[in-house]
RNA sequence: GCUCCCUUCGUCUAUCGGUUAGGACGUCAGAUUUUCAUUCUGAAAAGACGGGUUCGACUCCCGUAGGGAGCGCCA
């Protein structure tokens, strides 16, 4: 029986689709398995379809609840949200078997007697004489009699011999197996528990399953999904084989690479929507268009416009969108995010992550390196969240407006929100010590009485107040900023010193002013 | 080793036989500026290589090189 299209992929059918995301429960969301769902979500949003999720968990050595609950909770977090509950792979085993014995009755499948030794033996002798290591199983043509009674048969699929079987992808193209080159795969194991190519067929179909699109590591295991739907005579569903992301390097991403999980890119700080934004651009573009709304995702996002090449993770670029989208978002949600996450950040914990020193640098381990020298009080986002309570949401509210520029990510909003928690008096970095000379600290004691009896504490008024004194004493603007910014923040770079002022507040700013100008 | 796939600026990509090969990130230079950013302007930067096919090839075909994926009683 020999399966040829010739058409490419085949004609879609006008019905919605039905789409599902299937991970193994690894322990965390994988950010490549992220983009893989990613696609899924934005084909069914775009064609009224649906978007189910079933977690491969037939490895029971590999599942628990932990692990299950993270990649839920990935998900969620990227807004990407499935209909019904998730459908247990290992909870349908006994489905499995049914239709493995439904290909034994139809004579689609055999018991194979083959010990894992003879099997072994066979892949060796293939192996060094340059054969494909494909196991050609002697029990496939036996009468019934002569099988030994004392072993537990494993049940293959008696797969074509001969002819192709052809997988038509939409964005692998045509893809064509000889089917000499693929074996009788075994679909129940000796145990009678179902292998993962059978459970993926079976499950696939009783839910309705029109398009899988997963990663392209799974394309040889389509043409063998092929035959099992051929097997039962069930339509076969049509194929997307997404190619992988890599590394900057341009090998597969692995932890040398930094943040493999989406839970390190939500600890970084970047935002559900840029982070959509950047995946979708990796292996797929809609003309010159970058900034991409969701919205237009979802109407644009087709799996027949995904490219075939693997691409490399930039985080440089995924920084860019980031900052962009902060800018763009309102203050109150930006607020909202930042009180979300801190709960979440474990700066002891991020300072003592093994780093490969070659990875990116991370923005959450810079913030927990700044927190250690300036408020090294402090182990954990919900301390630094006490402080800010206790010193006011409200000036950091106050701050955003000119934070929100500075900042690529949520950890580096929170950096530069630091000045506001920090304690008196400062401890200045060497880059603001030096900004403090007897020069500065005339200047600083002749401004205290100006913005003491400041009648408005507000940025414009207090600029106004200050360039007026840079104008009567003839100093250039930034003679007296600089030493001001030093005094208020502790560093040599900071939001406009007029904006940290008022942030402050009279008190706490003229406070600190004293403390550096004695 | 065998099977399959890939190859345009450093990176993500546009181009779907005829373009000064476009955009974005990054880099560099400049403008704005109290620092740093933001914003704006400009610059450098690409069709892996070798053969065909064609009036014409980044685009089609073949080969080479490089890269990737898959070859389990794992998923």
């Amino acid at each position: 029986m020999t399966e040829t299209k010739k058409s490419a992929p085949p004609s879609a059918s006008r019905s919605a689709p039905v789409v599902r995301f299937a991970p193994s429960p690894t322990g965390y969301l994988h950010i490549g398995g992220a983009r893989t769902a990613l696609f899924n979500w934005l084909y069914a949003k775009g064609r009224n379809g649906r978007f189910l999720l079933r977690i491969e968990d037939t490895d029971r050595e590999r599942n628990n609840e932990a692990a299950v609950a993270a990649i839920l909770d990935g998900l969620k977090w990227l807004g990407l949200d499935w209909e019904g509950d998730a459908v247990s792979q290992f909870a349908r085993a006994d489905r499995h078997r049914e239709v493995a014995n439904e290909l034994l009755k139809r004579g689609a499948a055999y018991h194979c007697y083959a010990s894992p030794a003879e099997i072994d033996a066979a892949r060796e002798a293939a192996k060094a004489e340059g054969r494909p290591q494909i196991f050609l199983s002697p029990w496939r043509d036996r009468s019934p009699q002569d099988v030994p009674k004392d072993i537990k048969p494993t049940v293959r699929l008696k797969a074509p011999r001969a002819g192709e079987t052809v997988v038509a992808d939409h964005v692998q193209g045509q893809v064509t197996f000889p089917n000499k080159d693929l074996d009788d795969l075994i679909i129940l194991r000796s145990d009678g528990n179902p292998t993962y190519n059978l459970a993926v067929v079976v499950d696939d179909h009783d839910m309705g399953i029109t398009h899988v699109v997963r990663g392209v590591d799974h394309l040889t295991n389509a043409a063998r999904q092929t035959q099992i739907y051929q097997g039962m005579d069930w339509q076969v569903p049509e194929f997307a084989h997404v190619p992988l992301i890599h590394g900057t390097d341009g090998a597969k991403l692995s932890k040398r690479h930094g943040a493999q999980g989406v839970e390190d890119y939500r600890s970084m700080g970047y935002l559900p929507i840029a982070l959509r934004n950047y995946l979708v651009r990796l292996g797929w573009s809609h003309g010159d268009d970058e900034i991409i709304s969701p919205d237009q995702l979802i109407a644009w996002f087709d799996i027949d416009d995904i490219n075939k090449s693997a691409s490399r993770f930039d985080f440089k670029k995924l920084d860019d969108l980031n900052g962009h989208y902060i800018r763009q978002t309102a203050n109150e949600e930006l607020l909202a995010r930042i009180k979300s996450m801190l709960p979440h950040l474990d700066f002891a914990g991020l300072l003592a992550l093994p780093l490969d020193p070659k990875a990116p640098p991370r923005s959450d381990v810079a913030l927990a390196t700044e927190i250690k020298s300036q408020l090294p009080h402090i182990a954990t986002g919900a301390e630094l969240a006490n402080i800010f309570a206790e010193k006011s949401w409200d000036k950091v509210a106050a701050a955003l407006p000119s934070l929100k520029d500075r900042a690529k990510t949520l950890a580096e909003l929170i950096a530069g929100a630091l000045f506001i928690a920090a304690e008196r008096p400062l401890k200045l970095d060497d880059k603001a010590a030096k900004l403090i000379d007897t020069e500065a600290k005339a200047t600083l004691q002749a401004l205290l009485p100006r913005l003491s009896s400041a009648p408005d504490w507000t940025s414009a008024a207090l600029e106004a107040l200050v360039k007026a004194y840079a104008e009567e004493t003839g100093a250039k603007l930034g003679k007296v900023a600089q030493p001001l910014r030093a005094a208020l923040t502790g560093r040599a770079v900071s939001p406009p010193v007029f904006d940290v002022l008022h942030v402050l507040g009279r008190d706490e700013a003229l406070s600190r002013i004293s403390d550096c100008a004695a």
